[in-house]
DNA sequence: TCGCTTAATCGTATATTTACGATAAGGGAT
DNA sequence: ATCCCTTATCGTAAATATACGATTAAGCGA
């Protein structure tokens, strides 16, 4: 591979591409993305209301979605509302679109 | 979670979505298919240069694309040419199309 | 038939993922 | 301070993913 400015770039896609895509890669997480879209917003515990999972497994697959940096949490006593992260959403978007062409 | 069709195509989609999620879930194979996409079609020895992996691990993950059923391999002895599947490569385009909206 | 080339598969080791129940942490209210 | 509600984190078990070297299989040519 050559190493020029426009490798590395590429490369970056790249890795980027697929973290974004990792965390897309259960259906659990794109079920809750599909969600949060719907309701804009939503608690964990409306989660785990629908979803046949423990609490545990909610958290953490919002925890794997907040870390590939598609979703946000914020604080509303005593629940913490998630949502979409919109910037990095719209980048995921390009980012796909881009790669599909 | 209702049960109507609406919900059974949802769900249908969401698995569909991820699966293939699933195989861009590694920047080797988002690699593998750039260099496909960039040469049309290429031999798995072709890949074994290009990256600094053991050609059974360059083959593990030919296998996870083909089963994600984006790429299709053609035998042309004593090689095997690997093309992207063009029909599931535009679904998979709809698909996450459609998720980001 | 016997080699040669190419790629898949096997066997294996290690790391990561996914799920659970139990526990801890944080903020409000009493 | 104590309780309650909500969510994160811990500890753990089972399954899956990732990588490698070694082996097998399939096709072609000598």
């Amino acid at each position: 591979m050559k190493r020029n400015i426009e490798t590395i770039i590429y490369k970056e896609n790249t890795e980027a591409l697929a973290k974004i895509a990792k965390a897309l890669g259960h259906p659990t997480r794109i079920a809750i993305l599909k969600h949060l879209d719907k309701q804009s917003c939503c608690f964990t515990g409306d989660l785990v209301d629908v979803f046949p999972l423990a609490q545990s497994t909610i958290s953490q697959h919002l925890k794997e979605l907040k870390n590939a940096g598609l979703i946000q949490g914020e604080l509303e006593p005593p629940k913490i509302k998630y949502c979409i992260n919109p910037e990095n959403w719209k980048a995921a978007k390009l980012l796909f679109q881009q790669f599909f062409e």
